[in-house]
DNA sequence: TTGGCTCTGTACGGTGACGCACAGACGCTG
DNA sequence: CAGCGTCTGTGCGTCACCGTACAGAGCCAA
C-alpha cells in the first residue's frame, strides 16, 4: 500500500521549486515525532531539520528559574531548525513536539548545501525567517498586555490551523507551560470558552465546536501573524482531507476513526518502516 | 577640521570584509538622528538602512489599541532594518530613535546589492539577524516573567552598551513607553535604585552611578543577550572615548562640556553639512 | 473491585501592576 | 519675577494573576 503523505504537504516545502524539491525529495526521511521529543535543546547542536506534516512543534525558552514560555509554533507551515542556517550555531530555543504525528527530516548539512548554493531557496526561506521573526516580535508584545484568555484563544487558532481537524490533544497543564501561566489560568480560561459552548474537553481531549467565538475571544494577534505568514509564503490550494491520511496518521490527534487506530502500535501505516522520534531522542 | 567618526566605529559595519567596507563606504552618508525620528513605520517602505554610531534606536510594536512594547534596542553595535533584507517588505514592528545623534546611512537598494551579490557580507549580515532573533525571544519570555523593576535594570544596561557614556537622556515617560507599562511603574523603580546609589536622575537625564548595583537588579535576559551578539558578531578591541568625540557629537546625551555644546544648533560639527533626520523625516 | 495516578475544578490569601487623581518640583519663557 | 508646561512622587482602589491547597472525577492496572 502506497504512503499517503507527500513532502509538498508542507507548505514550505511545496512553496520550494521543482528543481529543488527534486534534489531535496531523495534526502528527505517521514519520521513519527512522538509527544515531548525533544527536536534541539537550547544550546546543543541539531542533526536534522524537519518539515512537520501534522505534528506540531513548539520554540519555548526557558529561564534559569525553569519558568518557560513558548515564542513560537511550527506546524506544516514551516520547518523546524531554520534558524540556525543563520550561522553554525543554534539560538537559545529548545524545540519540543507537542503534538504528536509525522514529519520529513532531512540531515543538517544536505540542508545548509541547498541553502548556500541556491538562491531561490535561500531567499524563499529568508521570507519564511522574516515570518517567524514577526510572531516573535508580536509574541513579545502580546505576553506584555493581552490576558490569559486571548493568548489562550489565540495558541488555541494556531494549534488548530497546524492540525487536519479540530481536536487538540494537550492536557490543561501543557498548554499552561506553553503560555508560562499558572494551570489553573488555563482551566478558567477554557472553563469559560466551554460555558460558551466553542470548544468541548476531556482529560486532554480538546475539541473546537465553534471557532468563530474563539477568533472573538482572541487577541488581534493570531490574525496578524497568520496574515503574515500567508504574504510572504505562498500557500497551496486547499485539498480535502484524506480519509485514510486523518484516519491512520493522526490518530493522536484526532479521535480514532476505528478501534485499531487507538494505539499507535497497531497503525499498520507505522508498522511498516517509519522511524519514531521520542523523548530520549535527540 | 577633520571628522572624527569613521564607519567603523558601528560594529557591524567593523566585522565587514575589508574590500565590503571598500564598497560601500563612498555610499555611506552621515546623518544626525533626532529624538522620535521614525526611520520606518509598521507598514511603511524604507529607503534607507542604518548603522547607527552613538544613536539609539527602538523597535517597537504596536497593538491597534495604542499598546505598544519595545521588541529590540539597537545601537552601534547593529544595523536599522536589517529585517527587510530578507524579502521585499517590511516587518511589523516601528523603528524610532530614542537617542539622538549620529548615523551612517546607506539606500536601500545599494544595501541590498551588497547583500545579494557577496557572500560573506550576507553571512554576516545572517548572523546578526540569528543574535536578533534571540534578543526578540528573550524579549518574548521576559516580557512574561519579569518584573518590572527587573526590565528597567535590564533596558538601563542596554542603554549604557550603546552610549558613550553613563548618562541616559530619557524621560520615565519615554521608558514607560518602551516597556510597555505605566509610568509610575518606572518612577518606583527608578526611585528604588535612587535610593540604593545606583542612580541619579532629574527631569529626564539619568546618570548611573554603580553599574554593578544595576546588573545584579536585572533580569538575566540582558547577559544573555549580550552573550549571544558577542558569539556571533566579534566586538571591537574598546578603544579609548575621543574627548572630541563625546564632546561635540552626543550633546544630548552626554552633559555637554561646554556651555556652546547645551544646544545642537552651537555645535560646530553640525553646523557643517550632516543632514538631520527629524521627527517628520522617513 | 480497589488502589493509585492523572486531570480538572475550586477556593483563599497575597502581590504586582493598573488606572486615576493630584500635588509638588523643576525649568523655561515672557 | 510670574506663569506655565513638563516631569516626578505618591496615594488610593481595583484587578489579573500567582502560589498553595485540596477535592472530585476519570482512567488504568494490579
Amino acid at each position: 500500500m502506497q504512503n499517503t503523505h507527500i513532502p509538498e504537504d508542507n507548505h514550505l516545502f511545496g512553496a520550494m521549486t521543482g528543481q529543488a524539491r527534486t534534489r531535496l525529495q531523495p534526502l528527505l526521511e517521514l519520521v513519527q515525532l512522538e509527544k515531548d521529543a525533544i527536536l534541539y535543546k537550547d544550546n546543543g547542536s541539531m542533526s536534522y531539520f524537519y518539515f512537520p506534516i501534522n505534528t506540531i512543534v513548539a520554540l519555548t525558552y526557558s529561564f534559569k528559574s525553569g519558568d518557560s514560555s513558548e515564542v513560537s509554533i511550527i506546524g506544516k507551515e514551516g520547518l523546524v531548525g531554520i534558524l540556525s542556517l543563520l550561522s553554525s550555531e543554534n539560538s537559545c530555543a529548545r524545540a519540543s513536539v507537542i503534538s504528536p504525528g509525522l514529519s520529513y527530516r532531512i540531515a543538517r548539512k544536505n540542508m545548509q548545501l541547498e541553502f548556500n548554493q541556491h538562491s531561490t531557496t535561500m531567499l524563499l526561506f529568508l521570507r519564511y525567517i522574516q515570518s517567524l521573526v514577526a510572531q516573535l516580535a508580536l509574541t513579545a508584545a502580546c505576553n506584555r498586555h493581552h490576558s490569559i484568555e486571548q493568548q489562550y484563544c489565540r495558541l488555541l487558532l494556531l494549534l488548530l490551523d497546524r492540525l487536519p481537524c479540530n481536536k487538540v490533544s494537550m492536557t490543561q497543564e501543557s498548554m499552561s507551560l506553553l503560555l508560562g501561566v499558572r494551570r489553573e489560568g488555563i482551566t478558567e480560561a477554557a472553563g469559560k470558552l466551554q460555558k460558551l459552548g466553542a470548544i468541548d474537553y476531556n482529560r486532554g481531549q480538546l475539541t473546537v465546536l465553534n471557532r468563530t467565538i474563539v477568533e472573538k475571544l482572541s487577541c488581534e494577534c493570531y490574525s496578524v501573524v497568520k496574515n503574515e505568514m500567508h504574504r510572504l509564503i505562498p500557500q497551496p490550494i486547499p485539498i480535502p482531507p484524506k480519509p485514510e491520511f486523518s484516519h491512520c496518521f493522526s490518530n493522536a490527534i484526532l479521535q480514532p476513526a476505528c478501534e485499531k487506530c487507538s494505539n499507535l502500535d497497531s497503525c499498520v501505516y507505522l508498522k511498516k518502516n517509519i522511524k519514531r522520534i521520542t523523548k530520549k531522542c535527540i
